[in-house]
DNA sequence: ATGAAAGCGCTAACAC
DNA sequence: GTGTTAGCGCTTTCAT
């Protein structure tokens, strides 16, 4: 027998179907593990794919059965860690389900969501994972019209799409703020970046805001950086804020990467904390609990709100809210 | 068990030729913006298109021309800043190319990178995107049969399957500890993470060391701690490597992150840097600038590397290694 | 400049 | 239990 070399790149269902000795449909089966097929068949079937090095082509199959395993991701950032950690979280799930993960990055304009959000619906994926719930109108309407599951994630104070998993960024503000009050501080200011961008943190500073006033030590002060969240800016931020309102007691930083910056800038001039001043947080990242004095701050559930909303997706529930909390993280820097 | 979403009715191609009183093929090149038709075709088509809402499904368009533009990460980690970091830099690149990012998560496991390999090549990624050259003989296998593009990135220090971007682990680790050399320290320690599975960790530390002993200063004691690199873990691997050795002057940290936890162990016991005990680190983290003394440690080009592969791979670059290196900074803690 | 038709590689009915 | 066949929604010749 004469066997006539081919150049063919990708080996198909098809070639291994004809290897086998069986129908096209008869490997689908057996590769799916759906439908019936005898032992020896699937003996058959699987040494032609070990033999052939076949890799299933899931671009095909996807088109062919309509229902697609992509998770979409438009998120705003993959330097502020909250995001990595989403993903982390979302991806162990989704692995593990055969999903696959797919990404853009809107680097918080909501003009690129807008655009990201309709060339990743071009995928078809089973559902779109997005951050919060500030959109613009045109997102709404494609999200909508796409048919496909919409997952907001890290905030809570809005109505939901579909699904939502996070928890109250406003509570998490006001939170803060009762805790400092709690503490005896009462000359507060407050060190944050971009919160037009970051509506999150926007949402924060306003529960945050609510609540000294509610308390009668209404902020004394702020400063709000231009860029994106930082431990520089952090430090440039408390600098320049005690410069122009020496006396504050304590200062709320929008995340612990600010705060971290904070406290360089007092260990750098000798301020000492928290009898000068104190320092709180938000996120509750590791790094805080090696300081030498651990950060005060709030630990947010970064990991679980992908590994939730992963599991929400995967297992195709109903549309609902769910609010994973937060937790106050008592340390020694207020 | 789960359940495959199934999407409502989409709108088609066809649909849209229909309402616009065209063939298929015209709507498809004025999409396209390939090939040649009317002005007035064009008005015709794009009016219908945005009649119906219409979004091109990718998956079927993927399939028809045997070209995708999926490019597929797969990374051992999103905790460690440095994929992260990658994964920006490529994206930007990818997505203004109309590129679609896809990643899945080893774990810094070789066996699951294996597998998760196999999954990404189903989709049939133009491009695999890997770190370093360490890969199971599978991996290397379907990776080369698949015909796609590879990508093996932040290591240089071996032999590349297809394109290679990044730098030499080997000469950091030489360099840095050059660097400690020339400062005059010779009592020098290491506190790292696990070096089996982060090969590029165990590599830097290769060359150290060896410069080390042919400086006639051999590394005087280490620390390796089992799991992950972490700001904790370094506190905690200083403390027990100081415990051990305590005329160590200087230490070297498998990264920034460990790093600063020596730092803060330093912090917290008064020992005083660089007089009493150097530090120094690998990555260059904006964090260690805005330390009260500037972190001494190599800065490596880690959105760099995501922006050039990417860029390699849009461009169907030749194969090729493309070295970006790295830079020491002589921060003030060593 | 445009349309008809043949696939891309698979899944899902439906026969047998 | 297994094979046959008709699509999935596009791109791509190849005519016209």
């Amino acid at each position: 027998m004469t066997v006539e070399f081919k150049h063919q790149p990708t080996v198909t269902l098809a070639e291994v179907a004809d290897a086998a000795g069986v129908g096209e449909s008869t490997v689908s089966r057996v590769l799916r593990n759906y439908g019936s097929f005898s032992e020896k068949t699937r003996d058959r079937v699987m040494a032609a794919v070990e033999r052939l090095g076949y890799v299933p082509n899931r671009i095909a199959g996807t088109l062919a059965s309509t229902g697609s395993r992509l998770v979409a991701f438009v998120i705003p950032s993959l330097s502020n860690i909250v995001f990595p950690d989403v993903l982390r979280g979302a991806s162990a799930i989704l692995e593990e389900s055969g999903y696959q993960a797919v990404f853009s990055v809107t680097d918080y304009d909501s003009q690129r969501e807008e655009a990201l959000a309709a060339a990743m619906l071009a995928w078809r994926p089973a559902a779109v994972m997005l951050a919060g719930y500030e959109h613009t109108d045109g997102t709404l309407k494609i999200l909508r019209a796409s048919g496909c599951r919409i997952v907001e994630l890290l905030d809570l104070d809005g109505a939901a799409l579909d699904l939502a998993v996070g928890f109250s960024n406003l509570a998490a503000g006001r939170v803060s703020a009762e805790f400092l009050l709690r503490r005896g501080y009462r000359r507060i200011g407050y060190v944050g970046h971009d919160l037009n961008r970051d509506t999150r943190a926007g949402k924060r500073f306003s529960g945050f805001c609510a609540t000294l006033g509610a308390g009668d030590a209404p902020l004394a002060d702020r400063e709000i950086l231009a860029g994106a969240s930082s431990v520089e800016n952090g430090r440039l931020g408390l600098e320049r804020l005690l410069a122009r309102t020496p006396d504050l007691d304590a200062v709320y930083f929008s995340n612990d990467d600010m705060a971290l910056g904070g406290y360089f800038h007092c260990l750098a001039r000798g301020i000492s904390i928290p009898s000068q001043l104190a320092i709180f947080g938000y996120n509750g990242l590791d790094i805080g609990r090696a300081m030498p004095q651990p950060l005060s701050t709030i630990r947010t559930p970064r990991v679980a709100t992908g590994k939730i909303a992963a599991q929400l997706v995967v297992t195709n529930a109903p549309p609902q809210v769910v609010d994973l909390g937060f937790e106050l993280i008592e340390g020694a820097t207020a």
